[in-house]
RNA sequence: UGGGCUAUCGCCAAGCGGUAAGGCACAGGACUUUGACUCCUGCAUUCGCUGGUUCAAAUCCAGCUAGCCCAGCCA
């Protein structure tokens, strides 16, 4: 199925020189995130990326927590991401890392730079400490205590590590250029003193180590090849090889900067998706209409399925949001031939076979999938009453609608050819009831081919109808300006709420095995969620409903 | 306005001096036990703009323009 016809992208031809040039022998590769939150759509790119690529070049891929800053992180969302990965495919075998696994090494590393005279403590507060950075057009000053000695330093980062300053009072800046027209290289701060118990080192330590000083040194010892991380960091490379070139790591880690996926219209902002959970409008950060990766796991999205769609989208430089109409193809192009296709109603009007005996049910041997014979067949019950979707029915037809109409003859899907006799509507205009007559010669799989239809339409028996509640949802998306407008006013596109409906499904639907995941084809429905299947409902989540919905001619 | 990055079809995206891949979407048509799937067909005389170099430029050079990122003791 790969395609390896497609150009390789940046990244590999970077990774083919290094190779190529002996600047590396292996490639390893991680998945670095901070445990501050949920993994999604964007986050499995990075994922899948990173993981590919070992994969691909026989390598290693590492998994790292990026916890260097207790304040934010938590134990809860270390499972949450694991259990995502997992479930998303990327293997870290053995190599589950905390960057505060490494805090012993990156201390040593400090007072290294110190005695190089290459990093220095500052007393400045955080807010001359701004004042002293200049700004994006003015260069910054020196710090005061730029030119303390070594002797000085060393004792004032071991007060700092000894617990003798408060928080913010003391930092340790990396000492580089003031006036560098990159901000970041101006001084940048690289410890900071913050008492804090840490989810995984505890009351260790009360100094933490910056991100910029932290994430090269966690690299350069696990000896990651190639550091591939989003396009905001490109500004903060030169300050990643200089804490390497200065900590003398050999060989050197090397940064590229690739950009982030984004979804045309859709919420992956944190800010707005707390909101969104905290107002109650979504059931939490898995609710079916967002794109963390817990989410399209719930709403029936497999793990292939998104790697197919990450590889489809590419990996570039250029900032770019992909169609939805994407992400729907990629689960369809997935599903379509390995789950069972069957049969429920939504909007359901009473089918009469006239002539079909009151008392009689047969059961009918249909596919589960017609275009995949491996997924076998099922028994559906029909009789004389079913249940049809109430769009499957028009008084009068317009050109080019092939289903039920007086006089119009359609296949009952894995039944019998049957022709619209009448119909009955109560006082206020609503069809209740479709009459028909059925061709016992036209059951399917008889070879029946005398005459053909247009038009073939899903049923489900009336008396052994599974009913059950249904939930729909539209993604939450909006135009342009996202969920939530300037003033805090909330600007949801109105089809993003739940809808709850009755449904009738086939007996077989009923099944706790069925509710695994299935495809509704005809309406375009896929339906998942074993937590409200649980309690006798369903959710089915309208993912390809554009694609099938039928719009009537103008 | 300092620095960094980006610009190829509605949306992604190849292309790396030899005359614009592919996918999604869309539109026709064929097929059909799902108006699905599958299969055909169509869909950038042009690569942000303007000049220049060259027999030849999306590709090289220069100058513009637009968008994104950076002034956390966040990552």
């Amino acid at each position: 199925m790969e395609d390896k016809t497609v150009s390789r992208h940046f990244i590999e031809q970077i990774i083919d020189k290094d190779l190529a040039e002996g600047a590396c022998t292996v490639v390893k590769t991680r998945f670095p995130p901070e445990p501050n939150g949920y993994l999604h759509i964007g986050h499995a790119k990075s994922i899948l990326l990173n993981y590919g690529l070992a994969q691909e070049y026989g390598g290693q891929f590492n998994m790292r927590f990026d916890d260097t800053n207790p304040t934010k992180e938590k134990t809860e969302f270390v499972e949450s991401i694991l259990a995502d990965i997992k479930w998303l495919g990327a293997d870290w075998e053995d190599r589950l890392f905390f960057a505060s696994d490494y805090f012993e090494q990156m201390y040593e590393g400090a007072i290294k730079l110190i005695k190089k005279g290459k990093a220095y403590v500052s007393d400045l507060t955080a807010e001359e400490m701004r004042e002293y950075r200049g700004t994006l057009t003015e260069p910054g000053k020196n710090d005061p205590n730029r030119e303390r000695s070594v002797e000085e330093n060393l004792k004032l980062f071991t007060e700092m590590k000894d617990g003798v300053y408060q928080d913010g009072e003391k930092v340790l800046r990396a000492k580089i250029d003031m006036a560098s027209p990159n901000i970041n290289m101006r001084d940048p701060i690289i410890y900071r003193v913050a008492r804090m118990t840490h989810h995984n080192t505890g009351d260790k330590w009360c100094i933490y180590p910056m991100y910029d000083y932290a994430h090269p040194i966690e690299d350069a010892i696990e000896g990651i090849t190639h550091s591939i991380c989003t396009l905001e960091f490109e500004d903060h490379r030169p300050l990643y090889d200089w804490v390497v070139r200065e900590l003398e790591y050999v060989p050197a880690p090397k940064q590229i900067e690739f950009a982030k996926l984004y979804l045309t219209n859709v919420v992956t902002g944190k800010r707005y998706i707390k909101r969104l959970v905290e107002e109650g409008i979504v059931d939490g950060w898995d609710d079916p209409r967002l794109v963390s990766i817990a989410a399209l796991r719930r709403r029936g999205f497999t793990p292939e399925s998104i790697k197919l769609f990450v590889d489809l989208c590419g990996v570039s430089k250029s900032n770019s949001s992909v169609d939805y109409a994407m992400l729907e193809y990629c689960i369809r192009e997935d599903l379509k031939l390995k789950r069972p296709r069957m049969m429920a109603v939504l909007d359901p009007v009473k089918l009469i076979i006239d002539n079909y005996p009151e008392d009689q049910t047969e059961m009918l041997t249909v596919s589960n999938n017609l275009e995949n014979e491996e997924l076998g067949t099922r028994e559906v019950p029909f009789g004389r009453e079913l249940y049809i979707e109430r769009e499957d029915f028009m008084e009068e037809a317009p050109k080019k609608y092939f289903r039920l109409y007086p006089g119009n003859e359609v296949r009952l899907m894995n039944a019998y050819f049957v022709t619209c006799t009448d119909y009955v509507k109560d006082e206020s205009g609503k069809v209740t009831e479709v009459h028909c007559t059925y061709d016992p010669a036209t059951k399917c799989g008889t070879g029946f081919s005398e005459r053909k239809v247009k038009g073939t339409i899903h049923w489900v028996p009336v008396k052994e109808a599974i009913k059950a509640e249904v939930r729909l949802y539209e993604n939450i998306i909006d135009e342009e300006k996202g969920v939530y407008n300037e003033d805090g006013s909330l600007n949801l596109n109105p089809n993003s709420l739940t809808v709850l409906k009755d449904c009738f499904m086939e007996p077989a639907l009923a099944d706790a095995e069925a509710y695994e995941s299935f495809q509704f084809v005809r309406q375009g429905f896929f339906c998942v969620d074993a937590r409200d299947s649980k309690e006798g409902a369903m959710v089915f989540n309208r993912i390809v409903s554009l694609k099938s919905s039928y719009t009537l001619p103008k």
